[in-house]
DNA sequence: TGTACATCAGTGAACGCGCGTTCACTGATGTAC
DNA sequence: TGTACATCAGTGAACGCGCGTTCACTGATGTAC
């Protein structure tokens, strides 16, 4: 449950000493999930929870944002394989978006802790984006590749196109956070929500029959 | 900025010890409005801000936490306000549902602090949700009768219409929240993706001309 | 094979800090007589 | 009109706590000779 340790941890073996490094990303990990803020998230509870003194972080990482900083990389790591690997596995048109579109919900859902990190930690990184964020550019990139050959795309200009994938954006990311946040709202499938949005903006349904 | 004031306070008049009430939870709101998490938001950081000593507060509000409720109070009964507003001006159909959502997200925009912290809140009220949830719930029951009059809502099922609210609402929060927590990112104008969501999911626009 | 020693992986104690909260208080303002 | 006193509005000092970080350390493991 997160207090001290019932068995004292020994020592990774010599040149193993990097695992720990692992296992205490994988504790922040489990921290952000079950903790609303991640600002509870603390090296100390990290430590607590990887079952190891909290000094012993700082071979590993210079302070405390190094790990979230860790956090994040793994996430857009973990979020660019899901999402290759939806699009990968559908045929091509709405049903490649609606792959894309229900395994970014997923992800959120699946790594929540990772999911919020993502976007906590972007507005503080606003002048030259590190690495990992160029790596959300590129996501997003392959959902206006994909929407592009959909009913609705076929036809649109890029700036339409751009701004029927940021109108997507911008209705996942309200699915994947608002659920969570809302536990006592009658929400409708999840699903069924991400079919209708995915509907709405690609025109699969058309409007007036 | 934030830091000791230079005047010291002279309390109120007799009488009028209730205003600093308000002040306490302006204060709170400036904060939360400033400061990237509301952990950030201390008692104390609040007594700074309003020109206090943290005791002050206490004949006020119980705990920290009693002063974010009234600031989600507030902000329900500002939202409120903004909406009723925004759905009075307008004539009936797509136009009002257009009003309704740009001013959801003026209110995200305006009042960011209060904005998030009714989010960040509401799932720790899961049981028995107090009054202001409530308020909400009637708020987005404005947006589906809104969205009854409208070429997409006129055909549908009661489900449908909800589903597609649903849905509405979810893009708002994503254009509200993502913006300011991606400000790398090549957004489009925020009042284009508005009317793009609204657009698609409303049906003004046919999808096959 | 034995042994001295360097290195690695991790620890316990301590630091200064800001936090939420409690406590006894101060000084101004109104009120009873 | 004067005065004693109750009440109101707010304060300064102190508490115990968990935090991030630093420090000198310990004990196991590999290596040179």
């Amino acid at each position: 449950m997160g207090s001290s340790p019932v068995v004292k941890r020994v020592g990774n073996k010599r040149g193993f000493g990097g695992e720990l490094r692992s296992e205490i990303i994988e504790a922040a990990e489990r921290l952000l999930a079950e903790r609303a803020s991640s600002e509870a998230v603390t090296l100390r509870a990290i430590a607590r929870e990887a079952g190891i003194a909290a000094p012993s972080i700082y071979p590993h990482f210079s302070d405390r944002d190094a790990i979230l900083d860790a956090v994040v990389e793994r996430g857009f790591e973990r979020l660019a394989e899901i999402g290759a690997a939806a699009v990968g596995s559908a045929q091509a048109g709405v049903q490649a978006v609606r792959a894309l579109s229900t395994a970014y919900v997923r992800f959120a859902r699946d790594y929540p802790g990772q999911y919020r990190v993502l976007f906590e930690r972007a507005s503080s990184n606003i002048v030259s984006p590190p690495h990992p964020y160029r790596e959300g550019i590129k996501a997003f990139d392959v959902l206006i590749e994909t929407m592009r050959y959909t009913p609705a795309g076929r036809g649109s200009s890029d700036e339409d196109l751009i701004r029927d994938a940021q109108t997507l954006f911008a209705t996942l990311h309200g699915i994947a956070v608002l659920r969570p946040s809302l536990p006592g709202f009658p929400w409708q499938d999840e699903g069924a929500l991400i079919d209708n949005a995915v509907s709405h903006i690609c025109g699969e349904v058309p409007l007036r029959p």
